[in-house]
DNA sequence: CGTTGAACTCTACGCTCGTTGAATTATCGC
DNA sequence: GCGATAATTCAACGAGCGTAGAGTTCAACG
């Protein structure tokens, strides 16, 4: 039993440690997860995590790195009629937040954010990128910039309360009890 | 010049304290901060803080314990009508969010919950204490409770974007301009 | 004016953290 | 098979943390 050195076979801990890390960061943000936390978890030394990422923000920045498709989540949606637009928003919101990695990172950013001014520039370009630019152009108004950002802010209130907050109600809702009525008030945001 | 000891005069260090407290949760949340960093602002040795609320604990529950008026912020909207019963809503909750203690408790709240399961419950009873149960109250549905929450899941959005996030347009919004968009939006969710 | 208790500080303990540098073991190209 | 290099652990550092206990100074009350 080899204590210390390379280990045979050829394991890709280098991922291991990255998904560790995303859960971890997702479930406790930044300052509350500790590299030795996230290295007990994949067996392994606080040290190999420094080797492969440099520091404890070079992890939460690889961890992070995003990856929805090439126009966000909502860049396709410029054909659309309003209502049939307002029901996409919601939904595939919702779906991302069912789903492993983006979740993930979509909590992580959120529960790091709070109590850090970079993890907070971090988030607002993420939102900036995925959301508050398509959406934006799908409202064809000078207030469309603010009208985005509500939009966003029930969108991430959602969020907050579900995961964070675990608000009894919205915990039990169905994605399709939030879709039919949060659709409608997106759509009053759009027109 | 005496270092230790009681100082002369009558100083109300411990209200300072709690002030100070206040205003460091507020603004980094329960992980980040230290007692030795509420210490220093009040030019006090941080045991003084151990001795007077037990531990940070104790000490970040007495700087956020809760005085909003007896029946909650939204209590007395019983009678309105829907729109203006909207518009009082989005309204107080931004005035709130421009008043020192309230607004650092409630930022305080938010700030600490998303790494602390206790932080959240904390933030969760003071939501329904003073949001939820009276807002439910005004919607006579088998959803209330849901709409409910998702009005303050609007809400929350915003302080997150509005002082969180540091959302552009968000930031730069008049309290007025936001009601003129919100109220409508709620209006929905309360019919 | 003396005593008691409250206000306040000092020192220090034990813990956890991020990070470092050297040592050890495996893989891979030649 | 050898040598380079990648993967991995070990032991330790310095710093910051929450907290405990003992000591010091003042105010209040008789």
């Amino acid at each position: 039993m080899s204590r210390t050195g390379r280990r045979p076979g050829a394991p890709d801990t280098r991922e291991d440690i990255l998904a560790a890390a995303r859960r971890a960061f997702a479930a406790r943000g930044y300052e509350a997860t500790s590299l030795r936390s996230i290295a007990k978890q994949v067996h392994v030394d606080p040290a190999l995590l420094v080797h492969y990422f440099g520091s404890k923000d070079g992890l939460f920045l690889a961890a992070l790195e995003v990856t929805i498709g090439p126009s966000g989540l909502f860049g396709d949606l410029d054909a659309l009629e309003v209502p049939e637009a307002a029901e996409l928003i919601v939904g595939r919101y919702l779906l991302m937040l069912d789903q492993e990695p983006t979740r993930d990172v979509v909590l992580g950013l959120v529960r790091s954010a709070v109590s850090s001014e970079r993890a907070a520039t971090m988030l607002r370009e993420f939102l900036t990128k995925e959301m508050l630019t398509s959406l934006s152009s799908l409202i064809d108004r000078p207030d469309g910039q603010l009208r985005a950002s509500l939009v966003v802010a029930q969108l991430i209130g959602i969020a907050m309360l579900r995961h964070v907050v675990r608000s009894d109600a919205v915990v039990r809702a169905s994605n399709d009890d939030l879709v039919s009525l949060v659709a409608p008030v997106i759509e009053g945001y759009l027109r």
